[in-house]
DNA sequence: CGTAAATTTGATGGTTTTCAAGCCATGTGG
DNA sequence: CCACATGGCTTGAAAACCATCAAATTTACG
């Protein structure tokens, strides 16, 4: 997985004004909710795309100085970092509008790697433009800390100790929270990433998913093909999936102190 | 320290104008880099106080309308979720400076209770109030993304699968980084958490969490005290913790941008 | 089509949890 | 002042869960 310079093409300032307004992202992006002017603003900040034609291709590098952030224009990109032994940890998936680089924001050097998981396509962000447009546009602050909240709750859900059954349900739910608009079909879940990129994500073995994947199946919950799944039961992959904390919210908890 | 009836003892505005520079909190505090002018205004917006007396003493509950953060002024508090088993697990340990409550920026409802570790006091800054003070003075907005990237970027590390070994290290190599100022001697480090506490953080049970300590201690690595540990050799700590990434930054960083 | 990578299943072992019990500190009430 | 209760801390033995190792099979892709 060599990063040849040429493995990022960026293009420039070619797209018509609307650009943001075309943007296959959509609705999912932080100028979701701008005025038209707003957005061509906003998209005047930042007119640098980045293509990463195949899956493996490297948008940065940890330690590298992180001077942007990026959204996700098409296509899933992972950060993950990498320890001496070489095993990955995947921090994150993201998607079309998803932002990446988020914990960089207060820090001199990305603390992960960032990859293409598969053909993907983003937005870049000069920091510096971006506190500039935080200042003009409102509704952009209030978008760009609620991404960052959520984030922060899923990351800090997810870092709880769970069983491996609990893990993997979780993950289903969620993706198919966030990829519904993916799928025509109604139980279908089209996973872009491999077996072992969910399982360094979720801190588990390759093996370990797999097994997990092959009892919920025998179980009746779902049908596991290779990179698509098919829902059966979702309501089993929920209860097994709640202590984790990342399907909607449960109240009526009372507690004494 | 005085003992309150009241769980919350709220005060209003009862303060001198200059209560923010007198703060015990200090330099840690958001408003560490604002002008005397920016810092009165900062002052008054927030003239809540809250003041939990007693170790478990309730800020919040997970499910509660998420109205407000706080900034910790002294003590500590700890956040956790608890499931319908009454496991609890502390998503994290706060002190002065630190800010509770920023995982439910984005949030209607808190996810997770806060308790007080320690007697502890609070600021109360309402969402509405901080949104306003953003817009108006720049450098607080930085400081808030600076964070909420450290708060994701922190909650991203203890989320990798590390041995009982890493973990307890790293956490420890964590906790005396963030309470250096606490202890006049230079190796005493004070944790006021309890051994459950930690391993509920750290996703062990208890018993490991003591496993570990006496393991550590017979290496001649550290003296394991209650609640105050005396670290005899930070170096082989240090080494330990590495993989977890939560100790100074190990690549080699050009700073740039 | 052929090689490399990914997925899957099985057997084994290790780290951590669980269960159980003893010790220690603190605080309370007689 | 002491006895007692409570909660936290510590240590020991057995079990569970998951990782590791190994190998067969399938899939992806040049």
């Amino acid at each position: 997985m060599t990063v040849s310079p040429h493995a990022l093409k960026v293009m420039h300032a070619a797209q018509p004004r609307h650009g943001c307004t075309l943007c296959p992202a959509g609705a999912a992006c932080l100028t979701a909710d701008a005025t038209p002017a707003e957005r061509i603003a906003w998209h005047d900040l930042q007119r640098e795309w980045i293509a990463l034609p195949r899956a493996g291709k490297r948008l940065y590098a940890a330690g590298e100085p992180a001077t942007a952030l990026f959204v996700v224009r098409a296509g899933c990109i992972k950060t993950f970092t990498v320890d001496e032994e070489g095993n990955e940890r995947v921090r994150g998936f993201f998607y079309a509008g998803d932002v990446v680089g988020l914990d960089a924001l207060g820090s001199a050097a990305y603390p992960a790697y960032a990859n293409a998981v598969t053909a993907a396509q983003v937005c870049r962000i000069a920091k510096g433009q971006l506190q500039h447009a935080l200042g003009a546009t409102p509704g952009l602050l209030q978008r760009l800390l609620e991404r960052m909240s959520m984030e922060l709750r899923l990351a800090l859900a997810f870092s709880g100790n769970y069983t491996a059954d609990q893990r993997v349900a979780a993950f289903l739910i969620l993706m198919k929270q966030r990829l519904a608009a993916d799928s025509a079909i109604d139980g279908e879940l089209k996973l872009p990433m491999t077996r072992r990129d969910i399982a360094n994500h979720l801190r588990l073995a390759t093996e370990t998913v797999c097994r997990v994947l092959a009892r919920f199946e025998s179980a009746g919950w779902l049908d596991a093909g290779d990179r698509i799944l098919r829902l059966r039961n979702r309501e089993a992959l929920r209860l097994q999936a709640e202590p984790v904390g990342v399907t909607p919210v449960r109240h009526s908890l009372r507690l004494a102190s």
